[in-house]
DNA sequence: AAACGCTGTTTCGTTGAGCGGAACAGCGTT
DNA sequence: AACGCTGTTCCGCTCAACGAAACAGCGTTT
């Protein structure tokens, strides 16, 4: 099997000096978790990762300790414990661009009576770290974590849209898989709607990523000029259809407020 | 400092074998991010954990492999990184409790008209594991993963409820502090209380854990009548009280439906 | 400007912790 | 009763991880 940087495409790898075998031995095994099945034995994994036995058992007792894993008696069969929600509570409380777009992701709220949204970058897929929602009736909610490819719906547009160069095409050159029949899958097409989109400092989604759902995104910059994060705006398509503009409006200003907090240098023109 | 059982009263530790030494630092260092400070440096940790520098960096250094730990290059401060919250993705996904519960829980807010939650035990407190909110203009929301004192407010003491004996005892002897101006302190009132919630199958609490809000709940036992998960309605206080016994209805024939599902016996008298 | 104090990082030789093959144990099936 | 499948434990060997100390940046102090 080797150990030759297993080749997660956009995914550069931590360059740095040596770490422990062991411990990122248990990282594997605590990923192989997020796959398909959640619930697995010894053996399976064992074969899976390709270490003994001996050793996923040790592992697991060492994760289990700390709850990270937990260990169904009756089957024998182990799946993750209740300790990464903890740790997931606490990555979210830290997270600093969270914190500092929150008063704003409000006020948007607010000013447009839609859902407001969130998303960072992680693993070469776009992830929702945090939504507000409006107090309606019918209104738009997505699921905190759950991730998305970068080529589908406002947000993923925006941070590719931003995106150096050579990333950039790296996602555009990729297959583009249709989530709903309103995404872009071809190519060409989507690296001129990326050049619109950099033009008029937002992305506009309808229907792209999920059906009935409408969305505008603009990203957060950093002082390299670099996407940190992306804001968006969203609701149910049919009314949302009527709001683009005004959505947009509130929405730029907001996010060229919050790039300039995150150092990113005011614009002239 | 020695490693001697670390004292969380109330977790009794994993009994088995070995387990890996590395990996257990690795977790120790994971969870220290989940305390007071999220952004800390080699040195700190090392001091704070009792192990040398030279491990504490080569441990991040693994963990960030897979971004479990996000290094701020400026800074040379590690935090938690994205990666928690895929593990906390599939976590909430694969937990079986929450899939079962998930549709009683929508029959449940769609009876009552107000939000309905669901909670773990874990590490001595309790846990919001999903939650599914109404239709209305004004309504209760929970933070999923957030974790509570089991002696305030109506899940907390539905679980201490039917906790065994000696685990019960624990946490009704423990300092009891006042989240709120109801919070019951006494122990001996918390007692009485509880023997009131085990006869009527069901907790009531009319703002002991937040104020201004109000809840009933009631506990999803498996074959060993052991409290699995508790399960909950609640509302805004105002409008709540004059709905608690329509509510605590519905609730306790929905948490009775379930654990059955989870293997308790039918209830015969 | 040189010396200091503070970080994080790397080196390197020593040693004991973790590895893995194999034995054991518990269950359900054949 | 023998088999096949799990998970778990044993134990001697080895190499990977440890830790002290050296190194390398930065910012402040002298």
């Amino acid at each position: 099997m080797g150990t030759e940087a297993e080749s997660t495409p956009g995914v550069p790898a931590v360059p740095a000096g040596r770490g422990v075998a062991s411990v990122e031995r248990a990282s594997e095994v605590l990923f192989c978790f997020a796959g398909s099945s959640p619930r697995r034995g010894v053996t399976e994994i064992a074969s899976e990762l390709g270490i003994s036995k001996a050793v996923v058992h040790r592992i697991l007792t060492s994760l289990a300790q700390r709850d990270l894993v937990a260990l169904d008696a009756g089957t024998r069969l182990y799946s993750l414990g209740p300790a990464v929600l903890e740790l997931a509570v606490a990555y979210r409380s830290q997270l600093d661009v969270r914190a500092l777009a929150l008063d704003t992701m409000r006020d948007l709220v607010r000013a447009t009576d839609e859902t407001s949204t969130l998303s960072i970058l992680h693993n070469g897929r776009r992830v929702y770290v945090d939504q507000v929602t409006p107090n309606r009736e019918v209104r738009m909610t997505v699921e905190i974590g759950s991730s998305f490819p970068l080529h589908a719906g406002a947000s993923s547009k925006a941070f590719l849209a931003w995106l150096p160069p050579d990333e950039r095409r790296r996602h555009v050159e990729a297959p583009l898989d249709a989530l709903t029949e309103a995404t872009i899958v071809n190519p060409s097409e989507l690296d001129r709607e990326l050049d619109r989109i950099r033009e008029q400092g937002f992305a506009v989604s309808l229907g792209e990523r999920q059906p009935g759902a409408g969305s505008v995104a603009a990203p957060l910059l950093d002082d390299q000029l670099r996407p940190v994060a992306v804001l968006s705006v969203c609701g149910p398509l049919q009314r949302f259809k009527s709001e683009v503009a005004a959505a947009a409006a509130e929405l730029v200003s907001a996010a060229k407020a919050l790039s300039r907090k995150l150092g990113a240098p005011p614009e002239r023109e």
